[in-house]
RNA sequence: GGCGCCAUCGUCUAUCGGUUAGGACAGCGCCCUUUCAAGGCGCAGAGACGGGUUCGAUUCCCGUUGGCGCUACCA
């Protein structure tokens, strides 16, 4: 059997390393035998896909040096790559599932469906689709269509028995088919739910073993379903761990960097990022640790993929970046990396224009842009809050910035003026006082180079990191003043318009 | 809450019924060394709990506990 793979990421932020974690292992496994691994951009969710963050994700991954034999920038026989391109082959599935009766049109409307799931919660049962639109008489049906009602399609589920799912590692799963959702398969604007979309896809992209996160054990049984209901033969399936924060919760921003592109803004080899995951994928049986792609191939075999799920321990990854950078490179090597990471030329040359107006000798150079070279600043909460502002109203600052910032599509200058000011203006505070802890925060002093330059050459996940850590200095927010700032900041100061 | 998944040192893991339970990161100590790293050597550190099955369980089964996930017109 020909092997195929895939890896589907959701282009609705960064690069997340957990997406490298799966890509590598799929990457692994199809290569291990031959086969092929498949790149597919899953952006049906219209809201929250971006074209920036495709690009970030695709650039992640060559980044880290995984190749894929088909997907959207590589082309193939199977496309298109991009869900977003294939409404038509969706909506044609539809069609067979309502044709032959295995799915049903739903014009509930979303404040129905808020007020059932409140009763059923109320009532101590679990939400779920309560089956309303499975009655509706053709008449009904009709009536709704022709007075251009908004629906969706849903699939029907067998109200008694077992699935049973078959995972590679893990056994059998079985699950009880009153458990089971009437999923949405089509959203009233058209474009597939995830449940359908994958579902056709690896289907017509002749994916043979599908090898996701944990999160997807639970709705296996709709794709099951969804594979009886077309007559097609099911792929095989593996769930892998979810990576983890050192307190075992799912790995999250929140919590931890979880950027691709963080990892890269701090030094960490693509190299060593890549073996440090893979890692977590295959344990070397010699005991040495360094292994390239090639090798993790070679030795991969998934009964030895560990089902609990791993902590992602930077310790770690620091202890195994540190042995490529001093046993995988010589000096001149070493010397080109650290080029390309801080020198490159445009970047070193917008360094150069900030910091020459703010010199008088060559030698100013070093403590001035020291901040531009690091990871963590040895800043103390003193020196957070020595300004004009009180902690409290500096912690309140940076805890804004830090949601605002998430929301920021192109991280320049004038988004980040635009989200200072509009931070100073919530808290009604001049923005000059209100800047100055970011100083300290972002560079270390409260004198440096212009704010929003030093955090747009910083890149979003070094100021994220740097917030974080001044948060953690002051005191993070709790829930209660979490949902109170939020609700302020919804309040004083709605988003302006995405310029 | 319901359903499901998982469970070896602090962390990542080896062991696939019989081992002094091995290695790596982190920690600690010693050595090397003009300093600091790196490196070498060493120390400390684990089978969640309770029942079975078995001559024998970390390993197989059940239960408990704990962690995690899912419970959307998000993936």
């Amino acid at each position: 059997m020909n092997v195929r793979t895939r890896v589907a990421p959701s282009p609705t932020g960064d690069p997340h390393v957990g997406t490298a974690y799966v890509a590598l292992v799929n990457y692994c496994f199809a290569k291990k035998h031959g086969g092929q691994f498949v790149l597919r951009i899953e952006d049906t969710d219209r809201q929250r896909s971006t074209p920036e963050s495709e690009r970030a994700i695709l650039d992640s991954l060559h980044w880290l040096g995984l190749a894929w034999d088909e997907g959207p920038d590589a082309g193939g026989p199977h496309g298109p790559y991009r869900q977003s391109e294939r409404s038509d082959i969706y909506r044609e599935y539809v069609r067979v599932l309502l044709d032959a009766g295995h799915a049903f049109k739903c014009f509930c409307t979303p404040q129905r469906l808020e007020e059932m799931r409140e009763a059923q919660r109320a009532a101590k049962q679990p939400p779920r689709y309560d089956g309303s639109c499975l009655r509706l008489t053709s008449a009904e049906i009709e009536r709704a269509e022709a007075a251009n009602e908004r629906y969706v399609v849903r699939m029907k589920v067998p109200e008694r028995g077992v699935c049973v799912v078959d995972d590679l590692r893990r056994g059998p799963i079985e699950i009880e088919w009153n458990t089971v959702d009437m999923q949405v398969l089509m959203k009233s604007d058209g474009m597939p739910t995830y449940h359908l979309a994958n579902v056709v896809d690896d289907h017509l992209m002749e994916i043979t073993h599908v090898i996701r996160g944990e999160e997807w054990v639970s709705s296996a049984p709709k794709h099951m379903l969804l594979y009886r209901y077309f007559g097609w033969e099911p792929p095989k399936l593996m769930h892998l761990p979810l990576l983890r924060n050192p307190d075992k919760s799912k790995l999250s921003k929140r919590k931890n960097p979880t950027s691709i592109l963080f990892y890269r803004a701090m030094g960490y080899l693509p190299e060593a990022l890549l073996n440090f995951l893979g890692l977590l994928v295959s344990s070397s049986p010699e005991g040495e640790e360094i292994a390239d792609l090639g090798t993790l191939v070679q030795r991969f075999d998934f009964e030895h993929i560990s089902l609990g799920g791993p902590v992602f321990d930077v310790q770690k990854l620091d202890w195994l970046n540190g042995r490529y950078l001093r046993e995988q490179l010589d000096t001149a090597g070493f010397l080109q990396r650290v080029l390309a990471w801080g020198f490159e030329p445009s970047r070193a040359e917008r360094i150069a224009s900030l910091a020459r107006p703010r010199v008088e000798r060559l030698s100013d150079l070093g403590p001035l842009l020291a901040f531009l070279f690091a990871g963590r600043l040895p800043v103390t909460a003193e020196q957070l809050r020595d300004g004009k502002l009180d902690g409290e109203q500096v912690r309140r600052s940076f805890a804004l910035a830090m949601w605002r910032f998430d929301a920021v599509r192109d991280w320049r200058v004038a988004e980040i003026e635009r989200v200072l000011k509009s931070v100073a203006e919530s808290l009604r505070q001049k923005l000059r006082d209100v800047t100055r802890p970011f100083y300290v925060a972002m560079t270390g002093s409260p004198t440096s180079v212009p704010l929003y330059d030093a955090m747009e050459l910083l890149g979003r996940d070094i100021v994220r990191e740097r917030l974080r850590f001044a948060l953690d200095l002051l005191g993070r927010p709790n829930a209660a003043e979490e949902k109170a700032w939020k609700a302020l900041q919804a309040a004083s100061a709605p988003p302006p318009e995405i310029a």
